[in-house]
DNA sequence: TTTCGGGCATACACGTTGTATGTTGGCTGA
DNA sequence: TCAGCCAACATACAACGTGTATGCCCGAAA
């Protein structure tokens, strides 16, 4: 069974045309409001081929949910390395530019109905742990502990602190994407965001 | 029609049987897991009385919500009150106790799995953000607006201000609850949102 | 007492999911 | 090269769950 031959072109295509209608209908309307059916039509293909390469609707998610995530871990680390060329700038300052790189990769809208909104209902909190551990968490995590051991920040335990940063992230994100006023929503969080992440410098609590 | 008749009672207390049981249901496995027959089996009633007192299912779902969350306003509102009676304390104690308050009412199962959980996904977020703003949000912002109005918080701007942090709390319930040393998770969230906190006080910033 | 409507039970129609079964086309070994 | 075999689908079916239409009953008002 070679791997690159081209009846294997056909069967990734098949699986790829499903993760991309997928995607399209959950990001539009939720996972919930659509049907399988409705799936592979627009995919061009069958219910036989949907449950051959996923064991239910909710597998189908998981697998989207993965991608979406990966994208927007992608895009997390080019803009990281991007930015590391020039890399005059401190540990602090890299935190600081990455929450808010965070935050413009989370207002993608398939991210957010997709990883924020149907993913804890759908897959479960351990499920859906799991996937954003390894899509950015984890990152997130990596640069407090490094602000942390360098004294950028104050010492707080970097676990907890990690999830309640991407909470406040997500949240931050979600306000400006149904915001009326998207440009100034924008302006306030990413400020406010800044100015939460000002106050854990070490120093404050007498 | 007398709103005191004993058949009016009966009718309340048929709405109640179906709010209950659709609670404890929704808040063990989920809305999607759970059907209505096992809900009106539970609560001792028909679909046809499920279907006379609500439009649908999301419909029950929403009114279950709403109690859940009107529950978790009320315990807000009586702390607050109770500790106003001691009022030696300055804005600044009272939204920083208030706060650790509001974590502790999080920390409800019931809560966590239908109002935080199931909730976006079922409702959407306007239906969601609406019954979330009168139980809880609207209160959160209210102190903010006066720690900031007194000074004793730098001047940010409200509104996203209570989302976020809003946002910070409900994923530190999440947290604690889901980990499997929840005193320590406890201690850990509590102390880490209350550094959050003491950081937004004024001359912090550059 | 009769009637009238709200409150609820029953029955049905529909869509949707998951599975079981059938079919085809390419690889593979003799 | 060809027989057979299996992956990759397509099709048909069974089970379930929701929402709606219909019917019944009882309390209340006239």
């Amino acid at each position: 069974m070679p791997a690159d031959s081209r009846r294997a072109e056909h069967v990734a295509d098949t699986r790829d045309a499903l993760l991309e209608a997928a995607r399209a209908l959950f990001a539009e309307r939720g996972y919930t409001a659509v049907g399988t059916a409705e799936i592979v039509t627009r995919a061009r293909v069958t219910r036989g081929a949907l449950y051959h390469h996923f064991r239910d609707k909710a597998d189908l998610f998981r697998a989207v949910m993965r991608t979406v995530a990966a994208e927007l871990a992608g895009r997390l680390v080019e803009e990281q390395t991007a930015r590391a060329e020039e890399s005059t700038a401190g540990v602090w300052d890299q935190l600081r530019n990455g929450i808010q790189t965070y935050l413009g990769a989370c207002l993608d809208g398939d991210f957010q109905r997709i990883v924020l909104v149907d993913g804890p209902a759908v897959l479960g909190h351990a499920a859906w742990d799991a996937l954003v551990e390894e899509h950015g968490l984890g990152l997130l995590r990596d640069w407090l502990r490094q602000a942390v051991d360098e004294g950028q920040i104050d010492a707080l335990p970097v676990d907890p602190l990690a999830r309640l940063l991407a909470a406040l992230i997500a949240e931050a994100s979600l306000y400006i994407a149904r915001s009326t006023d998207p440009a100034t929503a924008r302006e306030e969080t990413g400020r406010t965001l800044d100015r939460v992440l000002l106050g854990l410098r070490p120093g404050v609590g007498e």
